[in-house]
RNA sequence: GUGGCCGUAGCUCAGUCGGUUAGAGCGCCGCGUUGUGGUCGCGGAGGUCGCGGGUUCGAUUCCCGUCGGUCACCCCA
């Protein structure tokens, strides 16, 4: 009988890969926080409406993309492809926008799902921290958000990066422009991808990132939605790019930096990172200044954040991915019927914070001192009948091979001393 | 959902123009040291050559199918 596997694109993360994993999470969660961000938790499944309705109908995400079942109750559940209509929800829920003062900012950290081929830098199941700022529209907000983004991204040890960065404007803005650029669209009906005839009277801005053959040239025509951005919304960018600027990021301007949920307005950012394969995006975000009325809120209650990709950004750091700590000591007992005292230093050593293992399976010395070494532990503790007889343990230093006798009592200070 | 490439030891891979006992490196275990690792030497364990079918005297090798992996498209973290 084969063995049992595990499902396509939900990946396991073993040592040391995992170890890394958790540096890069913790990273981008302390970085977060550094910007007052607070921690929130929020289911990793919700009624299919909150994505059918946050994220839009246009998408692929929503398309094609959701695990979504029904459950015993007759439900539509989907396991959430991204944080921020999730975590809005939750906000419009608790009151947030009639309650406390405003900004709310929250950092959340999970996993997502989403049903799509499995290749490099993409897997179904996949991980993400992300910020939301909840409540305010300032463009130093916008500019507060892409910053910490890309701190975080440093933080965590990624080298090479490229803020790219638009502005979508409001979406008073959109049904213009959208006509507009249907209007140009219809010049050229029969030579449109199917996906993009289907889609694009939902939304014809995707006709901008279909690189169907032929559509670079028809779009290289096209009318910009820059251009129908209105001047509030301009100045607001330009302000957020200029905050950015003399904090000296190098911003690549984008107009074409679109994104694939619909529920952007105004700033919308993208980091690429080197070193990633075709997908090389390891993080993005923008403003959501309607989702919350999407979500069925009354009035206008305004959010910009991002999300970070953890599998993307470990794959983007290679071989420089942190190296997990390891075991400071090893204690090693020279013969068999010492096993009770050698278990009890380790309890001593752990108890008194010491990260301390020891050999199991009755090994031989030899090998307990080839596993102390494997571990990468700086010291081996050598525990014999000889070493008990006298209240003594043998501290060898693994890096310089040498050793010295300690009493009993002054191991702990040896140790960490 | 579509396409390319790949499935041989725990891992990374070689090999068989179809032929009798399928290899290497790393890792693992043991011996060289009866209480001392990282180097070295010697030895050992470990393989239905992904699975099913076909062609053939004979298939791990050729063909078909299938499953799995991987990369890319679409899109996104």
């Amino acid at each position: 009988m084969d063995i049992l596997r595990g499902i396509k694109g939900a990946p396991d993360w073993l040592p040391p890969e995992a170890g890394a994993f958790d540096a890069v999470e913790r990273a981008f969660l302390d970085t977060a926080a550094l910007g007052g961000y607070e921690r929130v938790r929020t289911p990793v499944f919700e009624p299919t409406e909150v994505f059918a309705r946050g994220v839009g109908a246009s998408t692929d995400v929503v398309q094609k993309e959701m695990y979504t079942f029904e459950d015993k109750g007759g439900r539509s559940i989907t396991l959430r492809p991204e944080g921020t209509a999730g975590v809005l929800r939750a906000a419009l829920e608790a009151g947030v926008p009639r309650s406390g003062t405003l900004p709310v900012k929250w950092s959340y950290a999970g996993e997502f799902f989403r049903y799509e081929r499995p290749q490099a830098g993409r897997q179904r199941q996949f991980t993400q921290v992300g910020v939301e700022a909840l409540g305010a529209t300032d463009p130093v907000l916008d500019a507060e958000v892409v910053l910490l983004g890309w701190e975080a991204l440093k933080r965590a040890g990624v080298g090479e990066m490229t803020l790219r960065i638009n502005t979508l404007g409001d979406r008073v803005d959109r049904p213009a422009y959208h006509e507009r650029l249907n209007a140009y669209l219809d010049d050229f009906e029969g030579d449109l991808p199917p996906d993009v005839a289907e889609r694009r009277h939902l939304n014809p801005m995707r006709a901008f990132d279909a690189k169907a053959p032929g559509m670079a040239e028809i779009m290289a025509g096209a009318p910009l939605l820059a251009d129908h951005v209105n001047d509030e919304a301009k100045a607001f960018h330009e302000e957020v790019c200029g905050l950015l600027e003399a904090e000296g990021l190098v911003l690549t301007h984008d107009d074409r930096l679109v994104r694939g949920l619909d529920y952007y307005t105004r700033t919308t950012f993208e980091y690429q990172a080197a070193g990633l394969g075709a997908q090389n995006a390891v993080g993005g975000g923008g403003r959501y200044d309607g989702l919350a009325e999407d979500l069925g809120w009354p009035e206008p209650f305004p959010g910009v954040g991002w999300a970070l990709g953890v599998d993307r950004t470990l794959l983007a750091l290679g071989e420089a991915a942190a190296p997990p700590p390891r075991a400071e000591v090893f204690v090693v007992a020279a013969d068999p019927t010492l096993a009770p005292q050698a278990f009890g230093l380790v309890a001593r050593l752990r108890r008194a914070g010491v990260a301390a293992d020891q050999a199991f399976a009755g090994r031989r010395m030899k090998a307990q001192l080839k596993l102390a070494d494997r571990s990468g532990a700086r010291l081996a503790l050598v525990l014999g009948a000889d070493e008990l007889a006298r209240g003594v343990v043998t501290v060898k230093d693994l890096a310089s091979g040498s050793q010295r006798e300690v009493a009993d009592a002054e191991v702990l200070a040896a140790v960490t001393g």
